[in-house]
DNA sequence: ATAATCTAGTTGTCTATACCACTATAATGA
DNA sequence: TCATTATAGTGGTATAGACAACTAGATTAT
């Protein structure tokens, strides 16, 4: 199970050891699980390294300690509704279906007078451009392109961009995101649109597009992204604002 | 600072230490903290112990780990996620266009399953069901229907309703509104939808429906609108929020 | 019978150490 | 000059061990 050898901490091999055990229902919510000591000499690793897996799926709500008792096995996971900033990807997540991306082309181009003003460059400068087809448990759900000035965020490549370009943003460049302000109307499909999301020419879409800065107030990202208006809802939380 | 005889975990310790520093300003966002090795010193206790400490704070997003480099002030949480909760008037006056209202119908209904659930009342219960054309500068911008449980706010009438149904609740029943959750979907209008709107039957129109608490967390309302695709962007800001 | 005490087992906290992976900079080489 | 190579500093992973705090059940004393 556990290869000590592997590049793949130890910890996270664990973690994916006892999430496959719970999500395959080897390990039934309500129930005890190995205590920390079993699991240390069952993989003949230290216990410091299964609390740090344990600690982790717990944080995650897989599962819940108990002091004195022992660590148990989550009730199935309660999603909270959304708020604020969230990728696509966290929102399928958030709504219990499976993510996916299919980058459709990945290039550097110059930027228009419209883009540029939006992402506070200079008309003409680089930008990334990035076409990507949304899915949700396999079937298409958005077509989105998104463009980032290159200045801001070098070294974006298309592996990268098959995955969260937010997190690429925050971990591996140590940019901070801030804020976003979106707009969404309604629309009809256009063809090339309509090809890409599978529905009928003229079918009603979300057209939803977003500016995203930096917490120092810089503008990283300009996103439009065409969502199908069928299986698509956008949800929102608020709090209280004016009255 | 630290105290090792107290009874409170050294590691906790620690973390309401650096968070108040954070919170005093003296550490301030984007700035590098003192490292791991150098908090362990100066505080005389062991590294480990530092990581739980600041791993908490890092999970609850006070913090931004960056291996190789050090570790950060995370950008300032903000409490208010998301600037929500206007309503029509509001929305269009920012606008910078002059809000309208025609009251179409004003009844009392019995509570279908449905709604009674939504509302946190039982079926069969008074509803108060208003229809009203909301205008811009003259201009029908969409059809909306509410429901509002009797018992919460007695002694609505078609005039108040004429005006804003908010502004009555909070001044003249002195209730608190809390928090709301809207979802947005793209659709087609259909043929009342349509005269209403003065759009083409089949035109986009993006349904909005919101479900309005109290502070307290008793359903309040819930509001469906159709908004006409051609005129009406919807516009949402967000900022960060934790973790 | 009831209450108090013990005991084994659990998670929680903490230490001291070691080495790895990564980053930035300084020193060195061609 | 420019590329390469050390080097020091950072967080990341992992170990073995110790004791504390807590829980539940068994044992003992009253």
């Amino acid at each position: 199970m556990i290869d000590k050898q592997s590049p793949i901490p130890i910890y996270y091999q664990l973690e994916q050891y006892m999430k496959e055990k719970i999500e395959k229902g080897e390990w039934q919510p309500g129930e005890m699980i190995p205590s920390e000591r079993e699991l240390a000499e069952m993989h003949d690793i230290s216990r410091m390294t299964v609390r740090q897996a344990v600690n982790n799926l717990a944080n995650d709500g897989y599962l819940i300690r108990r002091r004195g008792k022992g660590t148990f096995v989550a009730a199935k996971k309660i999603e909270q509704p959304l708020k604020g900033l969230t990728s696509f990807s966290e929102d399928m997540r958030a709504r219990g279906m499976t993510p996916g991306t299919i980058v459709l082309s990945f290039e550097m181009v110059p930027a228009s007078e419209k883009l540029a003003q939006g992402l506070g460059v200079t008309e003409g400068d680089g930008l990334y451009e990035v076409r990507r087809l949304r899915l949700a448990d396999g079937v298409p759900m958005a077509l989105e392109t998104l463009y980032i000035p290159v200045r801001l965020v070098p070294g974006l490549t298309r592996d990268v961009v098959n995955g969260s370009v937010y997190e690429f943003i925050e971990k591996e460049k140590g940019l901070i995101i801030g804020s976003a302000v979106q707009t969404l109307e309604a629309s009809v499909a256009r063809k090339v649109e309509a090809e890409h999301l599978k529905i009928e020419e003229g079918a009603p879409v979300l057209l939803l597009e977003r500016r995203t800065c930096l917490a120092d107030g810089r503008p990283m990202e300009v996103v439009k992204s065409v969502y199908r208006g069928d299986r698509y809802k956008f949800m929102i939380e608020m709090k209280r604002g004016g009255s």
